[in-house]
Formats: C-alpha cells, structure tokens, sequence
DNA sequence: TATTGTTATACTCTATAACTATA
DNA sequence: TATAGTTATAGAGTATAACAATA
C-alpha cells in the first residue's frame, strides 16, 4: 500500500536541503561504529588486518601497482604503505620490484598465495557481516549497495 | 519512467541471497575508506576526538549514563571509556558523580559547555559530509539515510 | 564472590620529519 | 631541485591484566 508514500521522485529530484546535515550526522556517527564492529568481528584465521586485505584485494585487481598508487589508493601516507607491503612481503603475499622505466618507484604484485588468500578470505572475511544481512529485504539490499557506492565515490574524492 | 524498472517489491521480499557477500564486501570497504576520510576530514577548531564528541553526542541526548553504559553503546572497553570521560571531565564538557543507589557506579552528565560544544559542532563538524552530499539526488540521500540505520542496528548488534 | 570502574601497560595503525636513491 | 620510497620516531586510540571499591 503505497497511498500514504510521496510520489516517487524523478531521478534527478534535488535532495531536501535541510535533511542533508541530519543524514550527514547519521551517517558519520554508523560509519564510525560500524567500522569499530568490522573490526572486532573480523576473522581470525588469517593474520592480516583489515588494511592489508584492502591492499591484497587491490593487487589482486590490478595485478601491479606502484606503492604511491596504493598509498593513494588507500589514503594512507607513503610510510603507512611501506609498512603494510613489508608486512605482506614478509608474508609471501606480495612481491616487490623495482621500477623499470623509474628506478626510484616500487612495483607491488600479488603472488600465488595471495591470490589464494584473496579468494579463500572472500568467502569467510565478510562472512560475519554478510550474516547481519541476511535478513535484510530487496530494497535494504539495494540501498546498502547504492550508499556503499556513495561513500566509496566520496572517500576517495 | 519506470518501464525498465523491475516492478516494486513488497516490503519483505527476501534480498537475492547471490548478492549478499558481494554488498557485504562493497559496504565493508566503503565503511573503511569512509571512516578514515572522516577522521581527516574532521574541524580543527575543537580538540575533541570523533570518539569523545560521540560520547559527548550520547550525553546530549540521554542526560546521564552510567560510564560501563556509555562503553557498551560505544562498544569499547570500560577503560577506553574511562579514558574518553577523564580527557572530557579535563575539558569541562562533562562532570563525574557516584551513583547513588550503586556506589560503584560513575554517573557521567553533560555540562552547559558541554551541550554548547554539541550544538555549535553539529552545525559545523558533518560541513564537510554534508557538503558531499549537496549534489546528491531524494532517491540517493534516502538509499544514504536507510543504510545509515541498518548500520546503526548491525553495529550495535 | 561478582561487578563497576581505574591503573598500568602494550599493541596497532597512522602520521610527520629526516633521509637515500634516482630523476 | 624534485620525487619515490624508507627509516626513525611519536601520537591517538584501543585492548588485556591486575587492582580497588562496592554489592
């Protein structure tokens, strides 16, 4: 029954201007708790945290990055990334070598056990938060999908 | 036009279970990047800590809380907590007194600077979020206010 | 004994500053 | 000189363990 809903929006309807500092509040403050939670639950049968996953998950998408592309990539200074590559390089699950054209830069590369990794840890890393969803309907689906999209698109703008 | 659309789903309509592990992995990253540009992003002109401004936030609304109440809702430990309260007591924002019916109990309450602090910071401190989100469509701004409610509800889970 | 909160201590992640090697 | 990355160091935020006070 939809008689008491407003009518649906044309796409591009603006957003009521003074709901944005109230969703901007909302928003910031589940951000922050959530990803306290994600923390927590994280999964312990592999040692790596969840900022070296994101970096593995990066490598296993583009194969090889340059450190700096990956410290861009994930708003971490360059000392930061150096940190975790060494710890992934400790790890066996990347390589590094050095820049071809520019010697100064490092290439970062996935290897075989981090491919595995990656795929093995795909299936149980979310499996936790996965199972919060589980009893979620279509159109929560769909607006996680579509805030997920959001937040990505502004965290690294 | 809705011609292309799939046809609105009833309110429980189950989410397609397929996608599930790929919106956690989505809104998992997301909350990351997200969270980590918010500290950056954050006001300069306070000196309170996104943790202790949501303590600060929890007090506004509720008063008094008891410091073990104010660790549970913020999921930390009791003497993270302890520590939040004791750098916010320093600053005047908020005052400590024993409970009356449980002596073991810190009762923790809101100070006029305090309430000040959160109402001049919730004017100021989502700017920069809310300056993100101008630009945002009803449809985008609500897919943005439902996922920040459902990760309200899985992060105190 | 169990619970509430505090103190002491350590760990993780991140940053800035200073440095090396290369451009 | 400028840039890519590393090393050294420090700070913020959190945790666990041991403790004190109270129930």
């Amino acid at each position: 029954m939809l008689t008491d809903m407003p009518t649906a929006q044309p796409v591009s309807a603006p957003a009521a201007a003074s709901d944005i500092p109230e969703v901007a509040s909302e928003l910031r403050t589940s951000v922050m708790r959530m990803r306290r939670r994600l923390a927590n639950e994280r999964h312990p049968d592999n040692d790596l945290s969840l900022g070296s996953m994101a970096v593995l998950g990066a490598l296993y998408a583009n194969d090889e990055m340059t450190l700096g592309a990956l410290a861009a990539r994930e708003r971490v200074q360059p000392p930061s990334m150096t940190r975790m590559v060494n710890f992934l390089e400790e790890g066996g699950y990347v390589v590094r070598r050095q820049g071809e054209t520019d010697r100064r830069q490092v290439l970062v590369s996935i290897t075989d056990k981090g491919r595995r990794t990656v795929r093995k840890d795909r299936l149980s890393r979310d499996a936790w938060l996965a199972q919060q969803l589980v009893d979620l309907d279509a159109d929560e689906l769909a607006a996680l999908r579509t805030a997920a999209s959001i937040m990505e698109r502004i965290a690294t703008s």
